[in-house]
DNA sequence: CGCGTTATAGTTATAATATAACGACCTGGC
DNA sequence: GCCAGGTCGTTATATTATAACTATAACGCG
């Protein structure tokens, strides 16, 4: 397990956690939707169509979105599914990691890193109180001081969150 | 493993996150309310009968418990309100800081700490996936690594979450 | 192909968590 | 007394999540 690969070339985890949302578009989302479909088929799992419709709603934005606006928004396109079938696939793609779960919100957002995406490594993520934008940033060290701290209490760490709400660049400086 | 038995004076700040549960007594949670009335009285907020009696809900346990669970206990015992009473006494409770939200549980359990309880200065909480035990660790240095990975990616940190889930030193211990 | 096995999805119902809106009451100060 | 602010009751509803069961799709294998 060697990233022995040093890539050079502005990949998505050079690129800022906030970049502009006129990056958001439909061209972005397909490559998105592309790479999620590569994790699946190299984990020999199976991208589904509802999973992909539910993906691409997510990877839509940038914002953070919660299971019954997916269902709102599939809904309006002509995909008229219940609750649990959208659960079902979020929790497939949780599994495949290619979204993460915001606990402070109860909601979900695309994963738009390549890396982090192991098993028990999480990165911390950072949730704008204004706009809803999430982005990632590593925390590798964060999270092993954190696994220390739990040991020092005899506690055997597991799963481990770290949540940020405040102001994404955008928001913090042109305050309208 | 074995743990030098501190056997000097058992300050609520210097014992283990995770204390036996024998030490759960109601004189122990009498304490804990005394001390969380005290908290109440010097903020010039009121220590209500609805929300002591919601404090004592949440006390009586290491473990986290959710607003309905309070809600189905006080219940048992002649006490019948609605949801939204629980709720505000919840609020109240977070805000007088004698009491933490469990983002990741959606659930409430004691501060039994009499420190860091001041604002933006929250510790980690240690999660037991197994007896639902949580406890409290400082993690002060933590939350500053974590403020400054936020600033690194020019995002403006407000509020910051940090839960671990995992084994609690007894659940580790003696699987049963 | 037909069959068994498993994963996925549909369907219905409900559980669990949380808040909105409005009125009553209580308490302190004037 | 009367107001102001905070608290609580009451009713209704919003939001998030899962249980239980049925039906179908995908895949391997003889």
């Amino acid at each position: 397990m060697s990233e022995t690969q040093a890539p050079h070339k502005p990949d998505a985890n050079l690129r800022s956690p906030f970049p502009n949302p006129d990056q958001q578009t439909a061209k972005k989302v397909a490559q998105t939707v592309e790479r999620a479909a590569k994790v699946f088929a190299d984990r020999n799992l199976r991208f589904t169509k509802l999973r992909q419709q539910v993906f691409e709603e997510i990877a839509a934005t940038h914002a953070s979105i919660g299971a019954y606006e997916i269902l709102a928004r599939l809904g309006e396109k002509g995909t008229r599914v219940a609750p649990i079938s959208i659960y079902r696939a979020i929790d497939a793609l949780l599994d495949a990691g290619v979204i993460h779960r915001l606990e402070s919100k109860n909601a979900f957002f695309a994963c738009r890193r390549t890396d982090h995406m192991s098993k028990g490594k999480r990165p911390i993520f950072l949730s704008c109180e204004k706009c809803g934008a999430v982005g990632e940033v590593d925390g590798q060290h964060i999270f092993d001081l954190i696994g220390e701290a739990a040991k020092s209490a005899k506690f055997t760490p597991r799963v481990k969150f770290v949540e940020v709400q405040g102001l994404c660049p955008r928001c913090a400086g042109g305050d309208s």
